[in-house]
DNA sequence: CTAAAATAATAGTATTACTATCATTATTCA
DNA sequence: TGAATAATGATAGTAATACTATTATTTTAG
């Protein structure tokens, strides 16, 4: 329903329980999302760090990180009780209104940002690997993940403002630009 | 104040008018924020189409879009009654929530995203004048908007996820970008 | 089986996001 | 100038939101 008709109220009624019980888990529904993102980002750290650890090459590293970060979330694996395929919806939809908001910077002081923060990170140190001379890596990789949400949205809503569709996936556009910022051929 | 605590009645008290009568000119904020976006695209597009007018190489003409676009609006110069540094803020922060609502879809059928559209789709003309074999001229000219106004917010919330700063300008980063992706030299 | 913990039910408050009505003030143009 | 028209202001009202507080009931854990 979008997180601005979302109430707690209403999500209540959803899961068979009541307002104020859902009010001593989060403290309002910002709060929810910031839980949600963490989780989301947390998830995707662990499988690019898993998918990534035995590969000693850092190109091959890079674009298999690029490729968990910026593929489309399918199959339900069933990897918890959180639905996966639901989660990546909500972030693609909302996950820049967690950090739009004016109270930003002392959320981000509370520690609300460090997982994402940390992915990024990790992010910006693998394309440092693979070219040291490169003076972006911290930009490039927020632009991959923020960038990566975007053309999934934008596939939805506004496909006249993307290439990426069912064949040509976001992985595919991302994977391109970083071979050819950082001028390697793995994608021939 | 951010858009979530922003109201019409708050504005009222501001510019010394009423609730009601700022309800006869939008609808509701979210119209209101839609407005000034546009505003805002079609000042950009100006200064773009205006800028690159009479460049004929398409790499000089890129080249100089880019630097319009991804700027930062320093000098006010008094190009209207509107502040176009405030504005600016504005979008930086706010413009994402004016697109991520579920009634995206409609509200693109009714032609509010038309100016920010048409923007894009020049900025991906330029870029396939420049390299007409390039497969991803709409999502590069879409990532280089969206990605302009997410490095601001990241050089003033999280500059650990950025390298732009005071002196390594987003302008900087979009242009070098450009200039890897499409192969050229425009920058040393 | 009892104590503690969690949840539900209910009530209540301030604010938001409007709509409606009518009075007042500006503006226009004949 | 002055009458019609348009814009604005003041006020009231409504349903919903985003909570807080209190107390009753149910669940769980040892």
């Amino acid at each position: 329903m979008g997180f601005e008709s979302f109430t707690f109220k209403k999500l209540g009624v959803r899961i068979n329980s009541n307002e104020s019980s859902i009010y001593r888990y989060f403290e309002n529904k910002h709060k929810l999302l910031l839980y949600l993102a963490s989780w989301y980002w947390g998830w995707m750290e662990y499988k690019m760090v898993f998918a990534t650890n035995g590969i000693s090459d850092p190109i091959q590293k890079l674009d298999r990180a690029i490729e968990i970060l910026t593929q489309s979330v399918e199959e339900d694996n069933a990897f918890s009780h959180i639905n996966e395929v639901i989660l990546n919806r909500i972030i693609v939809n909302e996950y820049s209104k967690s950090y739009l908001v004016k109270e930003v910077s002392q959320e981000n002081k509370e520690g609300y940002f460090i997982i994402y923060k940390r992915l990024v990170c990790r992010l910006s140190e693998m394309i440092a690997d693979v070219d040291a001379s490169y003076p972006y890596s911290k930009s490039l990789a927020s632009s991959v993940l923020e960038g990566s949400l975007h053309q999934y949205f934008l596939q939805e809503h506004f496909p006249v403002l993307t290439n990426c569709n069912t064949t040509v996936t976001p992985t595919k556009f991302f994977k391109d630009l970083i071979s050819r910022t950082l001028n390697l051929d793995v994608n021939g």
